[in-house]
DNA sequence: CCTTAAACCGACCCTGGAGTTTGTTGGTTT
DNA sequence: AAACCAACAAACTCCAGGGTCGGTTTAAGG
């Protein structure tokens, strides 16, 4: 195989087996052998491609992880229709178990996000670029419903916003220990009526 | 000194010292030294009261944890007026910051359940207890709300009680690492208005 | 006092895991 | 085909941090 191209596949082979081990056992709890062991790799090949575990896991959240976000919660948003069962949806799908590994409830990031938060700086700020992207995707969405009439007047988008995205991390929290489908099932239920709350009151008098 | 005594206030200042850091630095980004540098203790004192850092630290759940969780999320809501703002009162008080710790916003569980949910299944257990404990607290006040004519009576109070804990877990996320009180308020404000929409409709017809 | 044991000290041990180094192989270039 | 270098192997270094252990201090009882 060429050179180059076989570079960028071991790359590539490191990184999906890699952010399919950190979302199961966590970043610093899993050793770099783990992931070594399973692609049969040594600790040399590693670190000729990346300068560091730090380094190895910035690049995950740089291609796969912003890709990630980028397809299951932002692109659905960019709509005209009625916000509402839009964000459900993909909030919904974000929430699915991933294809091929049962039990592992969709969507890393905020597990990511605490873990990190209090221990690296560096990757909490990449992993909070994310978030931002996520949250001001949200927010237009929102205020475009606003104008479209599919949203109360009065409401604050941020707050809506910043509300959607506590209350997806929450559950993602919450998933992690229980039964998950359940609580996902309750989670989406109440989250629905939170929306309908949302939408312009009809004027009784 | 009687020995006795001496050897309660030694365990108790190490558990509220532990607490302390453990909250601000989690669990496995906290090493011992820290802990006993503070107090001008010796490993020796540590292991000679606890057996290891793990018993340590389900110590200082089943005591300290558990007690504020009651004192702050549980016993408010020993009520029997609407519940809806009792219980918003009370998480907005567990979301003030540590009298003393500035910037340390109230309540650690939940990110001690994200931090030990992959790593430590007997921590993790007792963690879980205590959200448990919380969440039956709620689902029985929420159905006594619905009794007392407080709370529509079709809604489900399990998943109400769900959605709380998600979204008080998630803002307690988001919280540590963006401007917190403004999240705080954002979430607050929103969480009032979800409330809103559960109380009983009127009937127009 | 004097003994005993609880409370505590602090040097040491030991393992896990990140990162380094030295060496090997096989594709690429001239 | 000879030289060269990217891609990898694997043994090694190094150190943070949990846990141990023999020794020392202190308070309680005879």
């Amino acid at each position: 195989m060429e050179k180059n191209l076989k570079s960028r596949v071991t790359i590539n082979r490191l990184c999906y087996k890699g952010l399919d081990i950190f979302t199961k056992k966590g970043y610093y709890n899993t050793n770099l052998d783990d992931i070594l062991k399973e692609l049969e790799l040594s600790k040399g090949a590693f670190y000729h491609h990346f300068k560091s575990k730090e380094d190895f896991f910035i690049h995950i959240v740089q291609s796969l992880i912003v890709q990630k976000v980028y397809a299951l919660l932002i692109e659905p948003l960019n709509t005209h229709e009625d916000p509402m069962p839009i964000i459900l949806d993909s909030i919904e799908k974000a929430l699915e178990p991933n294809k091929g590994n049962e039990m592992v409830y969709g969507f890393m990031l905020a597990d990511f996000l605490t873990e990190f938060s209090k221990r690296n700086e560096e990757i909490s700020r990449y992993l909070k670029d994310v978030v931002q992207m996520w949250e001001v995707n949200l927010v237009s969405l929102l205020k475009k419903g606003k104008v479209d009439g599919y949203i109360a007047r009065h409401l604050d988008c941020e707050g809506v916003a910043a509300y959607i995205i506590a209350s997806f991390m929450g559950v993602r929290t919450l998933m992690a220990d229980k039964n998950a489908s359940q609580t996902k099932y309750l989670y989406l239920q109440q989250l629905k009526h939170y929306f309908n709350s949302l939408k312009p009151q009809p004027e009784y008098i």
